[in-house]
DNA sequence: CAGGATATAGACAGATCTGTCTGTTTAGTC
DNA sequence: GACTAAACAGACAGATCTGTCTATATCCTG
């Protein structure tokens, strides 16, 4: 059985390292805040690095189940599911403690391209413009490649309007922008 | 006069904080590379913080001015430079150093709302996205304000994605979205 | 040339951070 | 109850970071 302890660490660390970033948490608030040794952190992980690892693998997954599970309970029908995908952002926009996506603000403080953080974080951006690739394709677009790809750009954008600039709707607004593009796709 | 050491500290700090990030990039590194010495940076700033905020000041107002240069000169027909926001980001992006947008980088990195960096990152935004608005009103627009934000969504997603999921052509995609957004909106 | 502002090098304090080590305690299993 | 593995507290080393202080040097200006 994996250790109770070792998930516990990695969920205190996601909750702190996405409202705090990832310099600026220290190793020792986490233990603190999870009531872990500093031992026993150093048992499961080679360095804070690899906890910061495990910890984005972690957000990679309940991420993306989250999100493809609430896409498709939003909707059914295809081109639903397209705009559902904005439905869904301005939920996690809402949510209180809302600090943007990880993956971005890893790549920020992780800046050189082949650190396995930053490539970490292009992974789950490659895999989420992937799953809109899946929802396009079902919708039927005649270039669903492309279309995922610009739908992929408003989503991104939307996070960073909600986060850096504030913008409380920038979801809502993504989705206007998404009807134009899926209706000239003909979808 | 302005002190000349203020300027090239403020350079210096430009460069190392852009390519390695705001708490990775320590003070005695810029003062090493800047050749300037601790106490004329504590002279002039109070803090790492306040420097940071200089750089800022100063990232905004050079990149607004390369930007809107680059789009008026490009092109002159209001459409045609609304278009042409896209091929100004995609000549940042193929810069050999571009290491993703400072503001978005350094709201990561102090994740609080309210702190000034931050806060600092958000008008940035909002200037730009007043630029375009400009932009979208010149090419007389139903909804300039709209389609501005539309548009704004389009480029800052193509900043994500260029820098984080290192996709090299997403300005060449945000154009083509930009393309179809502008018909819809009869420019 | 004299005086005042500005910059210099470099030591220093104090905080903080990652990672290691030790010795003890807990918990589960045979 | 004995053995083993895991977790514990907490001291510690060593590095690094911000910010301060001092004493010297440079440069502009009157």
């Amino acid at each position: 059985m994996a250790s109770g302890k070792r998930d516990h660490l990695v969920d205190t660390a996601l909750g702190l390292f996405s409202r705090h970033g990832y310099h600026a948490m220290g190793i020792d608030r986490i233990l603190a805040e999870s009531g872990v040794a500093k031992m026993t952190l150093y048992n499961h992980f080679k360095s804070k690095d690899e906890l910061i690892l495990a910890v984005l693998r972690r957000r990679d997954e309940r991420f993306r189940n989250w999100f493809m599970r609430t896409v498709e309970r939003r909707a059914k029908a295809p081109r639903d599911r397209l705009l559902a995908i904005f439905d869904a952002l301005g939920e996690w926009f809402a949510e209180r403690d809302f600090s943007g996506c990880m993956f971005i603000n890893a790549s920020a403080e992780f800046a050189e391209r082949d650190d396995p953080i930053h490539a970490s974080s292009a992974e789950h951006k490659r895999l989420v413009l992937g799953y809109i690739g899946e929802l396009t394709a079902a919708a039927g677009a005649e270039n669903p490649d492309e279309l995922a790809r610009q739908l992929f750009l408003l989503g991104e954008g939307a996070i960073v309007a909600a986060y850096v600039a504030d913008q409380a709707d920038a979801a809502k607004q993504a989705r206007k922008a998404a009807e134009i593009l899926l209706d000239h796709a003909g979808v």
